[in-house]
DNA sequence: GTTTATGCAAAAGTTTTGCAAACTA
DNA sequence: TAGTTTGCAAAACTTTTGCATAAAC
């Protein structure tokens, strides 16, 4: 799954009309991490520091912006908010249903995508799988031993 | 998928100590129903007409009793809702991005799931594809062969 | 009769909106 | 300078909570 350089974004926007201020700029390069999953909350609080002027609003519109023009992802495997991820492409993101983190799976899942289904266009598939991470797993085991639980 | 009868699930509610009130009942007679994809607010709407006193919040309690319970399915393939499907197993959910319905579909999508990836266990797979759906395809042709769009 | 669920209204949380001011090209 | 975008604060939504009342067992 190969990342974009940021500038290089930055000149396609231009050329398709987008006006490049400071605050998008800053949005791109945050969300353009390795390995980021933010949710719109996180990124305007972590830029608030460097962009004191920054407000949520604009953090929404930029990401909607960059959804639809198709450089990020909006992730909804968390029913309370909207993550987003720019790593393109169909790859399953896995929900640990006691901390909540969110990371990226690799293995063991195939799938097959046709750009039609059922006489419906596919333009994306999102994979979500649910369960427990190896470090709730592990606390899980470890707090049982100790506590002597069942 | 095969979709079970909602009085063995009143009879299993019981069992497990559940009291099944006739909210309860109602909201899960209506969400049993096949191909039935419904929002917490439909339901609400549309339960309100027979059980006038219902509030929205013992639907909300309800659907998150039944899903607890795995009688339903939470599906977050809707940034801006949750919807609730009593079909289980894993299968494909399909999101048009123009009229915003959301269906089952049934083909073409090969998905092995294992119960561990990764270290991590796995208990449940979402999987939702998003992109258009045949009737706004054809309204879109329609569309532009009588105003001759492009 | 005791326990549990309901309904109400208010709260909490996320996302969107409207508009004057500020910024970009 | 013309045209966009921003920031603010308020609004709009969805979902949750607390508690007295009502219903279930």
């Amino acid at each position: 799954m190969k990342k974009r350089n940021y500038k290089e974004i930055v000149r396609e926007l231009k050329e398709r009309g987008y006006t490049l201020s400071m605050a998008r700029i800053a949005i791109l390069r945050y969300v353009m991490k390795e390995n980021a999953h933010y949710t719109a909350e996180e990124i305007y609080k972590d830029l608030k520091h460097e962009y004191p002027t920054l407000s949520i609003a604009t953090v929404y519109n930029t990401l909607k912006l960059l959804s639809k023009e198709g450089y990020i992802q909006q992730i909804m495997i968390d029913p309370n908010k909207v993550i987003y991820d720019s790593t393109l492409g169909v790859h399953p993101h896995f929900y640990c249903k006691i901390c909540g983190k969110i990371e990226d799976i690799s293995s063991d899942l195939t799938v097959s995508v046709n750009r039609e289904m059922d006489g419906n266009r596919v333009d994306e598939v999102h994979i979500y799988v649910y369960g427990i991470c190896k470090d709730c797993l592990r606390k899980e085991k470890e707090g049982n031993k100790g506590l002597r639980i069942n």
